[in-house]
DNA sequence: TTGCTGACCGACG
DNA sequence: CCGTCGGCCAGCA
């Protein structure tokens, strides 16, 4: 079909952005969930790569709400500095030592979860 | 064009 | 528990 009407065939990285924005305030998800909803359960590394992509986007992309499967703030070094990620989701309530978000579990939102059909 | 890297994940020993 | 390796795929020299 020639009808435009389908944009789903956007880039890799435009339905991660897509995903990310979609990510409650006071929530995080992590690479591999996002990459696990888009159907590519391997490819978790292109999530965090299309995040080192995600400042080009002219809207924002809350980024610092991606995490790894061990809610540990991997992302960290790429925020400009080590301490605006976790600021940032302080300042929506989560509580963080040592990079490692408390109760990791109870804030965690899964796309394929929360976003399934 | 080829080869390497990368904000990850899971499996193996 | 720890280190190592393969897979996934887009971007870059």
């Amino acid at each position: 079909m020639a009808g435009p009407s389908k944009p789903a065939s956007q880039s890799f990285f435009e339905n991660v952005f897509d995903v990310v924005r979609l990510i409650p305030h006071g929530r995080v998800s992590s690479y591999g969930a996002i990459a696990e909803y888009l159907g590519s359960r391997g490819s978790a590394r292109m999530v965090g790569w299309a995040m080192n992509a995600s400042h080009t986007q002219v809207t924002n992309i809350p980024a610092h709400r991606v995490v790894n499967r061990n809610g540990l703030l991997s992302g960290k070094h790429h925020f400009g500095n080590p301490v605006i990620m976790q600021q940032l989701l302080e300042n929506e309530g989560l509580k963080i030592i040592e990079d490692q978000i408390i109760g990791f579990e109870k804030v965690f939102w899964n796309p394929v979860k929360e976003l399934q059909m």
